[in-house]
RNA sequence: GGCCCGUUAGUCUAGUGGACGAGGACGCCGCCCUCUCAAGGCGGAGAUCACGGGUUCGAAUCCCGUACGGGCUACCA
């Protein structure tokens, strides 16, 4: 299905692509127009469709912050027309597992975010894993061995730390500081030949002034040309480092806005310097701020649930996620808090991205997610609502249908109830169970107070004799109650809401002894009598 | 250590030199509604715009410095 190898050597070796300007982009004003010395080009041709890029690492489930990455990169492509591509950054062979890419596949399609390219979809630009690119990867090395742009390393790993450890000691930089570099070609292939091991440095052009390029979110960025030092660019054992393996991917697949964490900034200049050494152009970068856990510390499994099917399986809704990652370092304007992903897609651009680290807060995700949960309708609240029950073991699976008409008239009452589908369960088992327990507390309070057996009693024979059985009717049968007993309408109400539901809180009380039926409703208010005070 | 990035209420944010005595949202508090709990309505507390200089008639907004936080500095991604 993906494997389509595209002709290799085609369009996306050359250099004749450009980096388009399309989409929302930041209104500073900036000398674009100078040559300035050292600057990155961009290219300025104006139609590039826009393709961007999620390029999660298969080595644990999609995380809050990935998930946030991918729903910009997905949002600005269909914002603009372009090809959202999944690619399976697979290369750590240690840590990379089938079942995580499977998971993280699952969790994207659950949060309603498609990709036009990539594993299951398929496209000109495969394979989708870099698994599948050694071919890619070693050609490239190939191209830049031709040009002089790499050079092999036979520095011992031991020698390196001793020199970083130097270097740092006296105040400078840490970069490798080129031994190899100098030797000899033929000496060079002479070593290579007989087989000693080394790895391949990009050769950093000594003209290459300051790194300095525009990002879409932080605006223009500068490193120093002294930070730059000879990094690997293929390994020992003949595998891309990441900064390698992105850029070689990047070029072939014609990304022409990368859009990742922050975490990458820093990379970001070494990763142009490979572009430059393809002689290919530099995408528009945009780099999104990290998201913290409550301590304001990067957000980790220390701070609870990070991953979206541990959202899912508490019972948040994915349009819900979407919104409050969406609103997690984007703004729609000064006051839209609540919009659906076509109206994210409507109105996304890097430039209402802010820069600043966000803390992820989950009573706001919960509250939002409360809003959704009552924003469905009765059939879809029953239609998310049903598995939950079936795992409960309120319903079973084989009576969903038959009960459905039954459940949709308890979507209202619940729904407006709960900030999560896993607090609907708990919240209406006593309408399944055929019996309930009393939560003693509750009998306490309510049933064991002068009056609870009188209004029980008396709310049972109201029950039993009632027509039609149903909510109006019964409110004023039992309105009617605490009167003829001396009572204040919410002792008689409340006793007979602990009656059947074994609580002191439930579902609204008329509604919900229709929907328990007749006899149950009798029997329970007849068993609770025998608890209840004189 | 070096380099890069960031800093508006507890939290997410609006804000691009005058309309800011700083707007919205979550959370918090109070009142109303009410059969409980919610939801909803109304109101409130909460920000010396990190700090210090500077530019300007005027700065949350521009410049410099400091502090704090984060990132990178790997033959991890």
């Amino acid at each position: 299905m993906r494997r389509r190898a595209r002709s290799r050597c085609s369009s996306s070796l050359s250099a004749s692509r450009g980096i388009c300007c399309v989409g929302p982009r930041r209104t500073r004003q900036t000398s674009h127009s100078d040559p300035v010395p050292g600057r990155v080009r961009e290219g300025k041709s104006v139609s590039q469709p826009v393709r961007v890029r999620f390029a999660p690492s298969p080595t644990g489930h999609l995380h809050i912050g990935g998930a946030r990455t991918a729903i910009y990169n997905w949002a600005f492509a269909r914002r603009n027309g372009g090809a959202f591509v999944l690619r399976i950054d697979d290369t750590d062979p240690e840590r990379s597992t089938a079942e995580n890419t499977a998971a993280i596949l699952r969790s994207l399609r659950w949060l309603g975010l498609d990709w036009d390219e990539g594993p299951e979809a398929g496209g000109p630009y495969g394979p989708y894993f870099q698994t599948a690119r050694g071919p890619l990867y070693d050609e490239a090395l190939a191209r830049l061995q031709e040009a002089s742009a790499v050079y092999p390393c036979f520095c011992s790993p031991e020698e390196l730390a001793e020199k970083r450890d130097a270097s740092r000691a006296a105040g400078g930089p840490a970069g490798y500081d080129r031994t190899c570099r100098s030797l000899e070609p033929a000496a060079a292939a002479s070593r290579i030949a007989s087989g000693e091991p080394h790895v391949w440095r990009i050769a950093v052009p000594e003209s290459r002034g300051d790194v300095i390029f525009d990002d879409a979110i932080r605006g223009t960025v500068t490193f120093p040309a002294d930070a730059l030092d000879d990094f690997v660019v293929v390994r020992s054992d003949g595998t891309p480092t990441y900064n390698f393996a992105t850029v070689v991917d990047d070029v072939s697949m014609e990304i022409t806005h990368v859009v990742r964490g922050d975490d990458h900034l820093s990379n970001t200049p070494r990763q142009i310097v490979v572009f430059e050494a393809l002689g290919q152009a530099v995408p528009t970068f945009a780099h999104l701020s990290m998201i913290l856990g409550s301590d304001g510390k990067r957000l980790s499994k220390r701070h609870g649930a990070t991953s979206v099917e541990a959202y899912r399986d508490e019972g948040i809704l994915p349009e819900a996620l979407v919104n409050y990652l969406a609103l997690l370092g984007w703004s729609l304007d000064d006051k839209t808090t609540v919009f659906d992903a076509a109206t994210l897609v409507d109105n996304f651009s890097f430039d209402r991205v802010s820069k600043n680290p966000a803390v992820f807060d989950p009573e706001k995700l919960a509250w939002l997610n409360g809003v959704y949960i009552r924003d469905l309708s009765p059939a879809e609240f029953a239609e998310r609502v049903t598995p939950l029950l079936v795992d409960a073991g309120l319903l079973r699976a084989e009576d969903a249908a038959t009960r459905r008409p039954w459940l949709e008239s308890l979507a209202p009452l619940v729904a407006e109830r709960v900030k999560r589908l896993t607090e609907v369960p708990p919240a209406v088992a006593f309408l399944f169970a055929d019996d309930i327990e009393i939560d003693p507390s509750a009998a306490e309070k309510v049933l064991s107070v002068p009056g609870a057996r009188a209004a029980l009693e008396t709310a049972a024979h109201e029950l039993g004799a009632v027509e039609p059985y149903e909510a109006a009717a019964i409110e004023s049968a039992l309105r009617a109650v605490p009167e003829r007993l001396g009572l204040k309408p919410k002792q008689v109400f409340q006793a007979v809401r602990v009656a059947i539901s074994g609580s002191t809180v439930s579902p609204p009380l008329f509604e919900s002894l229709e929907l328990l039926g007749r006899e149950r409703a009798v029997a329970r208010l007849e068993a609770a009598t025998r608890l209840a005070a004189e």
